[in-house]
RNA sequence: GCUCCCGUAGCUCAGCUGGAUAGAGCAUCGGAUUUCUAAUCCGACGGUCGCAGGUUCGAAUCCUGCCGGGGGCGCCA
């Protein structure tokens, strides 16, 4: 669709706002807001403002008169069979049927759904999943990786130049304690048939030797400054743990269907360290503290935070701000989005000021979202109880499987396999999906892997429906012609329908600009619940000639709009569940 | 001690830049399948939005205090 066409929210909105203009002119009001947003009961109308209410208190008049006036100055739009003052003072827009009709095959033609462009000419660095080489990926580190490629995704199909960057952990002081184990305890035949654990068990068993054995913990220093001055042998060893590592992530990201533009763990940045560091001396910013270099956030009500510490070594703080550097000058972004725990706030608050102190110009924004829990608690990894990523997407796909053998018993087996991989995997994506990212999640496995009330599968099965009605369309009616018949909304369900897919751009908008992909999966809910409802209460193929096009129509549109939208969370939709 | 987040139906959660009678799912109960995929649909039951103040025509939403839960706070990331 032409980008500059907006959504029928933004139109309508611009339409109010110059109708309270033209009817309060002299009153100065020239930076009014008149918003109009989908109504909040289908009584209400299709949208509504309600403007009026806020501007009475400034005209300290009675709101139902203002709305009167208002509606008077707009006048007639030809979107709009009639608005309505109600209640307190609420604008109730009515909108015309046959538009809505008409706007609908506006949006068929349309490969985007009607959506605008909004973020062409902009790029947007993605930081996400990030995790840590030589530690398991476990459930704590799917939010990041879905949510993070949902925003992705997102921003992509709205015309952003998005650089996803999977930032991994690979440049800490566990390397020394690492390396220590390497050589002592390595079990080669496990490094090969599994990594990471392997990897894991000799980090952990040199951590609790390091515990009672400070000349172990000498040495592993030791191994760190050789690892930190660049010393070949110590080098390729690193090298190989994080090879190793990304061969697993990689495994789980294909599993997933997660990519990244870029895979630069913090080590990539290493060699700005000290120039950052100068940047902070110069600036005032960092001094001398204990022996260590910090900088003073009092002003920002911060704790201090330590960008050098007395041996030497660098901070996280030290290595974002330098990755931040790295990355303007690159892509020079319109924003860097991280997308991280709950955990790192702080950390945040503070590398955002001191990027902000240090003139490193650039919208940082940090999405956080709660940290998951077990019922019993929290997990960690001292108490054993974490669950590791793989696993549970195993589990998600045997219950899955489960289900599919059950309702399609003659489907071919590897079908059944691939419908279960799908349904399985977005089942547990949309179980964070759907959730407003910044509330805490407590595991189950029920909910992770739920399917059916507000599901993936849900939608899935949904969408397969529809599907399945194109293709008995084209079976019984060979020559049916759908393009010859208008889309007509005769059934109250059918206008329901009309009105959820035409908010779809207005919506896609909304979760991009707030970094909330549950809103999204809200909207697709809803949007595949009224379809329910109609597929359930309305014939479409049974129906006479011309109604049947059009409603085939319909669905065909449903299914688009939902296949387009499981698409932007990263979840397949199979034709055939 | 300082600080951030959360508290909505029995359970899990939406709704939070103030708007109309607070919504879903699960669970429970009742109904729908000779007919387009029943992983569905239709209905019932279920709430002092943690508590108390405040701002306002209007508060789950904003402000203050308190209670309860979780996170973070100089040499980890």
């Amino acid at each position: 669709m032409d980008p500059k066409i907006s959504t029928v929210e933004e139109t309508l909105t611009i339409w109010m706002a110059d109708a309270f203009r033209n009817a309060f002119r002299k009153k100065e009001l020239s930076d009014i807001h008149a918003p109009v947003s989908a109504a909040t009961d289908e009584k209400f109308g299709d949208f509504q403002c309600n403007a009026a209410m806020g501007l009475a208190r400034v005209l300290k008049r009675n709101p139902r008169e203002i709305a009167d006036q208002a509606i008077q100055a707009a006048g007639p739009h030809p979107w709009v069979e009639r608005c309505e003052v109600a209640g307190a003072g609420f604008i109730n827009i009515f909108l015309r049927t046959e538009w809505l009709a008409d706007r609908l095959q506006e949006i068929e033609a349309d490969t985007k759904l009607g959506t605008p462009a909004a973020g062409k000419g902009r790029t947007v660095v993605l930081d996400y999943s990030s995790p840590n080489v030589a530690k398991p990926m476990h459930i704590g580190h799917i939010r990041s990786t879905v949510i993070g490629n949902a925003l992705d995704r997102l921003h992509r199909f709205l015309g952003y130049r998005v650089i996803a960057d999977n930032h991994l952990g690979d440049w800490g002081t566990q390397f020394g304690l690492l390396i220590m184990g390497y050589r002592h305890f390595v079990d080669r035949a496990a490094l090969g048939a599994h990594p990471i654990q392997e990897l894991e068990r000799i980090y952990v068993k040199s951590y609790e030797k390091s515990r009672e054995d400070p000349a172990w913990l000498d040495d592993a220093r030791r191994e760190l400054v050789k690892l930190q001055q660049g010393d070949p042998d110590h080098l390729a060893l690193w090298q190989l743990f994080v090879d190793l590592s990304l061969k697993e992530f990689e495994e789980i990201y294909r599993r997933l269907d997660v990519s990244f533009d870029l895979v630069r763990g913090e080590s990539y940045y290493r060699d700005r360290l000290a120039g950052v560091l100068d940047l902070l001396r110069q600036k005032g910013l960092a001094v001398e503290s204990e022996g260590a270099q910090v900088v003073h956030l009092e002003e920002e009500g911060l704790p201090l935070c330590i960008v050098q510490k007395s041996d030497g070594g660098y901070n996280y703080a030290t290595s974002d701000l330098a990755t931040v550097q790295s990355r303007i000058e690159e892509f020079d972004p319109s924003a860097i989005v991280y997308v991280t725990d709950e955990r790192q706030q702080l950390h945040f608050n503070q590398f955002f000021a001191i990027a902000r102190k240090a003139g490193l110009d650039a919208n940082l924004v940090h999405v956080w979202f709660g940290l998951m829990r077990l019922p019993e608690g929290t997990f960690s990894t001292r108490e054993g109880n974490v669950i590791k990523l793989d696993r549970m997407l195993d589990e998600a796909e045997a219950r899955a499987l489960a289900l599919v053998k059950d309702a399609s018993p003659d489907m071919p087996e590897a079908q059944q396999k691939d419908v279960a991989r799908a349904v399985g995997i977005g089942a547990v994506k949309y179980a964070d999906l759907s959730q407003n990212p910044q509330s805490l999640i407590t595991f189950t496995w029920d909910k992770a892997l739920s399917m059916d009330g507000n599901s993936a599968p849900y939608l899935q099965y949904a969408y397969a429906r529809i599907s399945s009605v194109q293709d008995k369309y084209r079976e019984r009616f060979p020559e049916g012609d759908l393009a010859k018949w208008p889309i007509v909304l005769n059934e109250a369900v059918e206008r329901r329908l009309a009105l959820r897919l035409v908010r779809f751009p207005s919506v896609v908008l909304r979760a991009t600009e707030l970094y909330r992909p549950n809103l999204l999966a809200d909207y697709l809910y809803d949007l595949a619940q009224t379809y329910s409802s109609f597929y359930q209460n309305v014939p479409f193929l049974k129906a006479e000639e011309g109604l049947r096009e059009s409603r085939v129509r319909l669905c065909g549109l449903v299914a688009r709009t939902l296949r387009q939208g499981l698409n932007l969370l990263g979840i397949e939709t199979p034709e055939r569940i």
